[in-house]
DNA sequence: GTCTATAACGCGATAGAC
DNA sequence: GTCTATCGCGTTATAGAC
């Protein structure tokens, strides 16, 4: 075909209609998908200044303009990323209220939390980076609405927990922060576990030790037997 | 005093000789303290790309040339901080060998800790960052280092207080990664805290009953009853 | 919707006067 | 040892051909 002859876009546009536009539409969402993945990893690993559009977009497979096209600037982008880090917290927040017994609830709540940590560290570790500086980017207002869903609800059930005697008296915040902590080192110090590790990653049977230790430790010290 | 009349240094320092240069020792000391600790807070707020060597300079109060010429360049400027974090944190190590009673040993651990945590923050933020980053600056022969100095006495001595039946049996590790966890969260997320608890960060009373639910949590997980 | 080429800018680092 | 002015590079973002 001679150069100027290809085949308009809006000609096949108005040609086959619906069908293109569904396409465009599927196009935009692969994309979309492999540069927010492509994103995390990078933010993960070079903080917001240090990653570069040309770094997301090489892992993405595409130029950089296109990463452009699909997010006007990085910093849209980069809030794209951490939208979907709550997404996937909030389901270990609902781990959470899958039972009444502080046993069941905290073990299926911490088991989710390594298993996320093990299994999509990256996510974690913007999160991380975002609150170290301070949110400058998600903004103190929406940072409290996203601690507000994940902290509320525990912190009521616990206490009610504490009422009925089933565990010792502790305030509800800091065995939270304790469980957030310790879960979210898993992913955040991956590197540095690593290296103590003989300079490799955690085995299969070495993230199940570290999740029943963690839960055993957790538990016990609020006066629960644990099961595991 | 007339413009090219001014006295030159290399007059005063051959005819004032050891004074001139104790006095130049000593502003160079100042200088440098100084520079170092306005970077900390800037690397801890920015990262390592985001912080600015003008920022720095302005902390400091002092010009951005000035900078460049005790630390040639913001990477040697970088590694003076995280020299400083070592230092403080080894500090903490030294609190856990000060009783050979689990109680004693890990409550003034975790409480030297903590008293870090809160009164110097930035210096735990700028560690976390280089880890989460995969140690780029620090490299991982250092890093592997400064671990071991943490980790080895500790872990002998938790595998001898299990041996003798003072404590449950836990991978010393874990354990230690709780700790670390724990304690330094109170650091690193020290915003995502603030912001919970009503954008106030927390007073000294709310510090030392995070000290004590940190200390009883853990202490009580791994069978001691604590003495606070 | 894709991609190359480039504009516009901020930053680390330094030269060179004082 | 101090400081201003500036160089040179790397980056975000966009213009404009296809």
């Amino acid at each position: 075909m001679l150069p100027g002859f290809a085949p308009r876009l809006s000609h096949r546009f108005i040609l086959e209609g619906k069908t293109i536009t569904n396409k465009k539409a599927e196009i935009r969402e692969i994309y979309t998908g492999r540069i927010i993945a492509a994103a995390e990893e990078v933010f993960a690993l070079k903080g917001f200044k240090g990653a570069t559009t040309q770094e997301i977009a090489d892992r993405a497979g595409l130029p950089k303009a296109n990463v452009h096209y699909y997010f006007k600037t990085k910093e849209i982008l980069y809030n794209a990323v951490l939208e979907d880090v709550v997404v996937v917290w909030k389901k270990d927040a609902d781990a959470f209220d899958q039972s009444k017994d502080p046993t069941v609830a905290l073990t299926e709540y911490i088991k989710s939390k390594m298993f996320h940590s093990f299994t999509r560290p990256s996510g974690s570790k913007v999160w991380a980076n975002e609150i170290i500086h301070g949110a400058p980017v998600l903004g103190d207002e929406k940072l409290g609405k996203f601690l507000n869903i994940w902290e509320k609800r525990k912190t009521i059930q616990i206490r009610r927990w504490i009422k009925h005697g089933k565990i010792l008296p502790v305030d509800p915040h800091y065995l939270l922060f304790m469980i957030w902590a310790t879960t979210q080192h898993y992913a955040d110090f991956e590197h540095q576990i690593s290296v103590l590790n003989g300079k490799k990653a955690l085995s299969k049977d070495q993230q199940e030790q570290a999740t029943k230790n963690v839960i055993g430790i957790i538990l016990r010290g609020i006066g629960l037997e644990s099961e595991v």
